[in-house]
RNA sequence: CGAGGCGUAGCUCAGUUUGGUAGAGUGCUUGGUUUGGGACCAAGAUGCCGCAGGUUCAAGUCCUGUCGCCUCGACCA
């Protein structure tokens, strides 16, 4: 009969169905909620937060290597889409159209930004005239629509949150400079912050940004061991700047054009922390993007002081500067203990009439489940312990999932038999860099190319599909 | 955009084959007993059966259309 019951809210085991797993999570840790409109959802309280605390901690990095924020309109008009060529081809696909204001029809129709390089090149225009105008480190934390055709919470939808970074420079170095930072700061935020292992590259030129002269990449890898995009750097060159006419005068009184970069991360991200970290229980977060970093519950709550003694306990500890709550609803402490689980809380903090007389209370690792008992005294400490020691150990477990999934290749059945056997991951391969071995490798094995990593790693001199001459290790992967 | 699945109570779903008073579990409300891993008893409230047409004495059930969601592929952050 028990047993039953606690069936009921459980979510979907990760081995059965990952895709369900995911979206179990999703709903059942109350991160979002789906609407009437196709591939909208709502980002509930507890996942808006997540995304907050990403906000904060990027903003503050962008903050210290000399961005500023602004705010574009999300409209634009589709003549200005049009100016760059590839761009337009890219997108023209996927962006949607206001066509009427009121009952009236618009004389132009109006592009939703699915991106906004061309609002920032309209800006430039205006702005930039000499050389003492540049760089513009600019960036805005906004929503972008693409009508995509099939859609899933965080990894795929219509409407997104992200923040674009978009700069201009009087030199090509001092672009590339930038489009390299970039993908730094959000590499080391993806290992700092977010415990998320990431392989930093270049993508190849099929799968570049349209318009870009190139794109670079963090991938990371994820538990069922498919790839995900967590974030990319562009460089522009001057193309944009061509497209836009967009030119200053340089020290010698030259007309010359601007060199420009753009660079994002999504609301993907938080997709990308479920399926690094989560487990059959639900989600695990990262301590430094927790809502609640500690859940406090009280046991045996009726017993006189034992409330009180837990409410003070996380006064302090909200005091000493961690995220904390208490949960003294009527709850059981055994539902509170799999619901605080299922979304991932790092550290539950046990407290009961036993504890408060030997003035101890029991600490639990969400991730690890360990149970430790814990004087009160030491608490402070014990805490900023044990919450470090959440973000190494699922770096680290994160980490052992992708070497374990890691397999370099140097022929074409390998690839095809080590994925059957071993499942996704990243496959390790040598390429001769023509688009038609990048294509068949996809054709053939399944997976397509993620990356060429910034590492310069050899493991053949053979391309792995045509056998000629290599010139790059390539990740592959199949995508989200 | 192709293939499949699904829209019935807040949630998960039964009922549709064979048309005949709208159901269960869970959640919710109230009271009581419990409380160190999803507690128990009792009483209660909850429905435009996705939407629109049609067939019929009668439609959740049959027919037509439509909207939406999920999953898997092709494309994309």
């Amino acid at each position: 009969m028990a047993g039953n019951k606690m069936k009921v809210d459980q979510i979907t085991s990760m081995d059965e169905d990952f895709a369900k797993w995911y979206t179990d999570i999703c709903k059942k840790a109350e991160l979002i909620e789906y609407t009437s409109v196709k591939g909208c959802m709502v980002i509930r309280p507890y996942g808006y937060a997540i995304w907050e605390n990403i906000q904060k901690e990027l903003d503050s990095r962008f903050k210290k290597t000399g961005h500023e924020n602004v705010c574009m309109p999300m409209f634009i008009p589709e003549s200005l889409l049009q100016k760059e060529k590839d761009h337009v081809e890219g997108f023209a696909p996927e962006v949607a159209w206001v066509t009427h204001g009121g009952t009236e029809q618009l004389e132009e129709r109006l592009c939703v930004r699915p991106t906004s390089e061309t609002l920032f090149c309209e800006h430039y225009k205006n702005i930039v005239h000499s050389y003492r105008d540049l760089p513009k480190l600019y960036n805005q934390w906004v929503s972008v629509v693409r009508w995509e055709k099939t859609t899933r919470p965080f990894l795929r939808s219509r409407e997104f949150l992200w923040q674009e970074g978009h700069t201009i420079h009087a030199t090509a170095e001092e672009a590339i400079e930038e489009t390299e930072k970039m993908l730094n700061v959000y590499a080391d935020f993806c290992e700092q912050i977010l415990a998320m292992p990431v392989v930093k590259g270049k993508k190849t030129e099929s799968d570049k940004f349209a318009g870009a002269v190139s794109t670079y990449a963090i991938e990371a890898l994820m538990h069922d061991g498919k790839a995900l995009q967590a974030g990319t750097s562009h460089y522009f060159g001057d193309g944009f700047a061509k497209a836009f006419d967009i030119q200053f005068s340089d020290k010698d009184n030259k007309k010359v054009y601007p060199h420009q970069t753009s660079w994002g991360v999504t609301t993907r991200l938080i997709g990308a922390i479920i399926m690094t970290h989560g487990d059959n229980n639900g989600l695990v977060l990262p301590p430094a993007v927790a809502p609640t970093q500690v859940v406090v519950i009280p046991i045996a709550a009726h017993k006189e002081g034992v409330v009180e003694k837990a409410t003070e306990i996380c006064e302090k500890i909200k005091e000493l500067g961690f995220r904390a709550k208490i949960d003294d609803s009527d709850n059981s402490p055994g539902w509170k203990f799999a619901e605080y689980e299922m979304k991932g809380v790092p550290l539950r903090l046990e407290i009961g009439p036993r504890d408060i007389e030997n003035n101890a209370c029991v600490l639990v690792t969400r991730h690890n489940g360990e149970k430790e008992v814990v004087s009160l005294d030491d608490l402070a400490q014990k805490i900023d312990e044990k919450l470090k020691a959440v973000h190494k150990g699922i770096y680290e477990k994160a980490l052992e999932n992708r070497e374990k999934r890691t397999y370099a290749c140097t022929t074409m059945d390998e690839i095809k038999e080590v994925l059957e056997k071993n499942g996704d991951g990243f496959v390790k391969a040598m390429w001769c860099e023509s688009e038609e071995c990048e294509d068949k490798v996809k054709e053939i094995t399944g997976v397509g190319s993620r990356c060429i990593p910034f590492t310069d790693e050899k493991i053949s001199d053979k391309c792995v599909c045509c056998g000629k001459p290599a010139k790059k290790l390539v990740y592959w992967g199949k995508a989200y």
